[in-house]
DNA sequence: TTATATTTGACAAATAATGTCAAGTCAAAA
DNA sequence: TTTTGACTTGACATTATTTGTCAAATATAA
């Protein structure tokens, strides 16, 4: 609930005993890619997501909710301020439904 | 404080009765991109969010959190769960600091 | 109508994200 | 200490996205 991606990718890979090359075999992924996915070197594509979901039998939202924070506080991480980016950001949203 | 940047910079022009030219000649920038950015068709850039509140002579952090909530909310309309994204986004933030 | 202000669409240029390969590191086994 | 296997890293090509610009379209008001 407090891991980045990459370390929540690494520790289902490690669950499963599987081997990074093993792995990407089964996302159809180079095996260098998933590595720097693991250690936050790149981020996965959304679509990368669902297959990561898919491969480990996970939900899609938990993950995605995990790979999102990721990448907002990424953004964010900079700057000043977050605390009320994050509130407005959150009225809009709730307004434009 | 709900506002769009959008909204915002077209109200801040309109305030001081400039016409889109006279303001895009200001920030040294093409009035149609100009226009655009105040109906939310394009975003600015961070760089040109520091000339708007220049010119403006308003505080830059102020706008800035009106440009990236915009923006982010941009990136999650569609998405579920964004109470729980934002949560954990703040979460990671703050442990990142 | 004419003139002026703004918006829109299409495209070119610039920038950023993504994937791939080869070479590199590291740890354990031989 | 070599060798092997797993993983990491860097450089680069490819692809996708963002940005800016121009010309045409629309609207507004004199």
């Amino acid at each position: 609930m407090e891991n980045s991606f990459g370390e929540t990718i690494r520790g289902l890979r490690e669950e499963r005993n599987l081997l990074l090359r093993e792995l990407s075999a089964k996302l159809e992924m180079d095996s260098s890619l998933l590595s720097k996915i693991e250690t936050n070197n790149r981020t996965a594509t959304k679509e990368q997501v669902q297959r990561f979901a898919k491969v480990f039998k996970i939900d899609y939202q938990e993950l995605l909710i995990i790979w999102f924070s990721d990448k907002i506080a990424n953004e964010l991480k900079n700057e000043e301020n977050v605390g009320e980016i994050l509130k407005i950001t959150e009225q809009k949203i709730k307004n434009g439904k």
